[in-house]
RNA sequence: CGGGGCGUAGCUCAGCCUGGUUAGAGCGCCGCGUUUGGGACGCGGAGGUCGCCGGUUCAAAUCCGGCCGCCCCGACCA
């Protein structure tokens, strides 16, 4: 029972100043939301029903896969986040009680839950299990950004399993992918569950739900044929070099002042970029100096060459190049290097390559990898739109949002909280567990990206605050204001949640506020339309129009409804 | 953490460079009236510690310093 009369929905016509994406403006132009502080939002009452519609439909999916829904605190003793070493990050909000004690603010759950489960699960009869909750986390994050799509407190689904052993944590995993997959499709949104970067945590699978928007942080490399990856671990077959030089029999110095960069180099020996040799020299932790190669069109990707390194690594320092590296910037090369060479996937196999010579202001050409040095191969570089995906669709790449993401943590937390169980045989063994986030406000600002036009939002009928807005134009004592009363409650009755705009408002102002605020079927009652002997109900996607007959206008807009997407 | 920008009415902004009556506009808000199928109009009105602190000056929204807050790019992102 919605009258806008009396409803706070602060609906404004301009955006604020210092919105940037498209989510955020809609989001606050249409009364959902409003900023407290820097990555700090209020879910003002209409915002709030869509983020419950989206918890509801992730509630009953996780219920049907057995999950069992709890809730645990957000304020935790450090030493819970000291056992697992996770105290240390920076993102995590650390506070003091009156008495001194140490606290911080829950960033995630894994540290609760199984500190739980730790203790009151000990035999194999108890597992598996799959315990989940809504709870607000906190993050301070260095940045920031986009309205809900990052943002310092958050709610989140998280779900935790517990099984006896690794078969047991696929099949829990597997049952959070098509749990997922589902709460994805039920939410109308276009999304891709990637292949994710299990990170320096070294969990033994990881996926990401993406969902593909203008304002999203992350890239994902797709294929049209199904391959779809973050662009951190993506991998694929690379394009061809066109116009490689004619091989030698051995590399051949050749002088090269002043030319320092790739596209110098290629353009005073009139060669294609790919032709080049990248060496991009690097530092790893613990002090090795390590020359990187890649083809010269390609760039090195970070976190590929950091998974394969199994350690954290920096750009070698302009000093360390002579010391560590015996050359200057600009002219590195693997041919002669003195260091350790790692070469990509890339440039295995190509001949008759241009790269650095390790003295100034010379090159050597005629390179072959292989026979003129030997390094050791890894894929190391970042994917590029056009290039071949293992299953062999073009790859292209999108910026896309990070709505979920499911994780399997092995032992990684049952072992220093000491999760363990006893079996069959009386041995006792660690649990292994999962993890698996989502996030409701990520698929709701998606949801308004994804489908928003000029005109404001426009949601999938999943999740939109009202199902149907009813639009009242007649005064009191007028008809179109008694069939307006009259709709309105039957309406009601038929089941669908209804916002009634009965507002003292112009036609004009009603309209601009229904197409903002984005429910997907708009019904109006005026004199125009009484005279005819119908109603108008607009479809929000699309924005078309159709007549409704008056005598049995709830029947007919439920039915519309329900055909909507 | 590095780079850039902003802070004046509820919102979006002008004024600041070149200090000087009572600090402005549009939108929004309140009252009255006319309007009523695409943010309509007229008349009247309310609303501002010019982010905060300090300095310079006869005089500071305006110049200088410090602080705070917010946004964008990058780094970072269990």
């Amino acid at each position: 029972m919605t009258r806008l009369s009396s409803y706070f929905l602060p609906t404004v016509k301009e955006a604020p100043a210092d919105a940037e994406a498209l989510s955020h403006k809609l989001l606050v132009r249409a009364g959902m939301v409003r900023q407290l502080a820097s990555g700090l939002w209020t879910y003002l009452p209409a915002g709030w029903r869509v983020h419950r519609r989206v918890e509801q439909i992730v509630r009953e999916e996780m219920d049907s896969i057995g999950g069992q829904e709890m809730l645990m605190p957000v304020v935790h003793p450090a030493d819970l986040w000291r056992a697992t070493g996770r105290y240390d990050i920076d993102e995590l909000f650390k506070l003091q009680d009156r008495r001194g004690a140490e606290l911080v603010l829950a960033m995630t759950h894994e540290e609760s839950v199984t500190w739980h489960v730790a203790r009151d699960i000990r035999s194999y009869r108890d597992l598996p299990q799959i315990l989940y909750h809504f709870q607000v986390k906190e993050r301070d994050e260095p940045r920031p950004r986009a309205g809900l799509l990052r943002t310092r407190e958050f709610i989140m689904k998280d779900s935790y399993t517990f099984d006896r052993d690794a078969e047991g944590l696929d099949r829990a995993y597997e049952l959070h992918v098509r749990a997922y997959d589902r709460i994805c499709d039920r939410c109308r949104l276009e999304w891709y569950r990637v292949e994710a970067d299990v990170g320096m945590m070294g969990g033994t699978g990881a996926h990401e739900y993406m969902a593909p928007c203008p304002a999203g942080e992350n890239d994902v490399a797709l294929s049209g044929a199904g391959y779809a990856a973050n662009m951190e671990i993506a991998s694929a077959e690379p394009q061809a070099v066109e116009g490689l030089p004619m091989p030698l029999d051995a590399p051949e110095p050749v002088d090269t002042p002043g030319a320092t960069t790739i596209d110098a180099v290629s353009g005073l020996l009139g060669v294609p970029a790919g032709a080049l040799i990248k060496a991009i020299p690097v530092v790893v932790d613990g002090g090795d100096p390590l020359l990187v190669v890649v083809r010269g069109d390609h760039r090195l990707n970070d976190f590929k060459l950091r998974n394969r390194l199994r350690a954290a690594f920096r750009p070698a320092r302009e000093e360390e190049l002579s010391e560590a590296f015996g050359t200057v910037a600009g002219y590195i090369g693997p041919v002669g290097a003195r260091v350790r060479v790692m070469a990509d996937e890339a440039l295995r196999g190509l001949r008759g390559l241009v790269a650095g010579a390790n003295e100034p202001d010379r090159h050597v050409r005629g390179v072959e990898p292989g026979r003129d040095f030997d390094p050791e191969w890894a894929d190391v570089r970042a994917v590029e739109a056009g290039d071949r995906a293992p299953d062999g669709g073009e790859i292209r790449i999108e910026p896309a949002i990070e709505i979920g993401n499911i994780f399997k943590l092995g032992t990684r937390y049952s072992e220093p909280l000491g999760a363990a169980y006893l079996d069959d045989n009386g041995e006792e063994r660690l649990i292994w567990m999962g993890s698996y986030g989502f996030g409701p406000a990520r698929a709701m600002a998606a949801a308004v990206e994804q489908y928003a036009d000029e005109q404001g939002i426009s949601w999938p009928r999943a999740i939109s605050p009202f199902d149907v807005e009813l639009v009242g134009l007649g005064k009191r004592g007028e008809e179109a204001h008694d069939v307006a009363e009259r709709l309105y409650g039957e309406l009601c009755d038929s089941g669908l949640d209804i916002a009634y705009d009965d507002r003292e408002a112009s036609p004009g102002e009603k309209f601009a506020d229904a197409e903002l605020v984005g429910c997907p079927l708009r019904v109006t009652v005026g004199k125009r339309g009484l005279e005819a002997g119908e109603l108008e109900a607009q479809v929000r996607r699309g924005r078309s129009t159709r007549p409704l007959p008056l005598d049995r206008a709830a029947e007919a807009a439920a039915e519309l409804w329900r055909e909507l997407p």
